[in-house]
DNA sequence: TGACAAAGAGAAGATATCTTCCTATTCTTC
DNA sequence: GAAGAATAGGAAGATATCTTCTCTTTGTCA
């Protein structure tokens, strides 16, 4: 898709948003499968078919600075039995980036073309 | 199926023998997932489409006495950034179980029935 | 404006284990 | 020999993360 330099794509911003929004809520970290069903129902639902898709996204999120993380203790994975997570959290830049108005990709701004309206 | 008390289904035939044979070649436990393998190139690979009928055969060959398992140690799996392995191992009860015929079901063993060939 | 290259989206599958639900088969009992 | 109970088999999905491959879209440059 190829993006310009510093803009989100819709993924990210749902990302962004529900990490903040759990913060929120009282939940400082998130980890992939939880922002995978908190994106899927505030979203159209139709994203994240497969969870590929959002691990990438996180990935980028955090190389960008937009994220960061850490694995969750291996013996309390174990101890509760089930796979190991790995926590994420919006960074300040994160923040500053959504606020920025992230939403840039895919709807593209209409860039002076009078007339020409779409439905 | 309800199975005569004693009595092994090939499945578990499978997964004995296996074990037996990957100790013999140097591994002293097996997981799931590998004895997965194992049983799928020994046996017409038909077995097994699913991994539940693996798990639940594995737990009642355990629970029968037949293996003992125990858990990978977590910091172990973490390091190698998999999910934990069970290690199982066939107990002397279980070789004998297998030594001492485990073919019993579904290929009914002729008993007392002159004449009446099945073709 | 047209072509190319970069990168996101999505499908699929690997790594592991385990649960639930339904179907099919077998053993036992009458 | 028929009926009923018990249990194995198989499909599907939950729990988590990540990789690889192909398809599609978008930005940039000529």
């Amino acid at each position: 898709m190829r993006r310009k330099e510093g803009a989100l794509v819709p993924l990210e911003v749902s990302i962004l948003e529900a990490g903040i929004d759990l913060r929120l809520r009282g939940l400082p970290a998130f980890h992939g499968f939880l922002i995978a069903k908190e994106v899927k129902q505030r979203q159209d639902a139709r994203l994240l078919t497969a969870h590929g898709t959002l691990y990438k996204a996180l990935d980028r999120l955090q190389r960008s600075g937009f994220l960061e993380s850490e694995w969750e203790d291996p013996l309390v994975a174990a101890d509760e039995g089930r796979p190991r997570r790995r926590f994420y959290r919006v960074t300040a830049v994160g923040e500053a980036a959504l606020a920025r108005g992230g939403i840039i990709t895919t709807q593209p701004v209409p860039q002076h073309r009078p007339g020409l309206a779409t439905p």
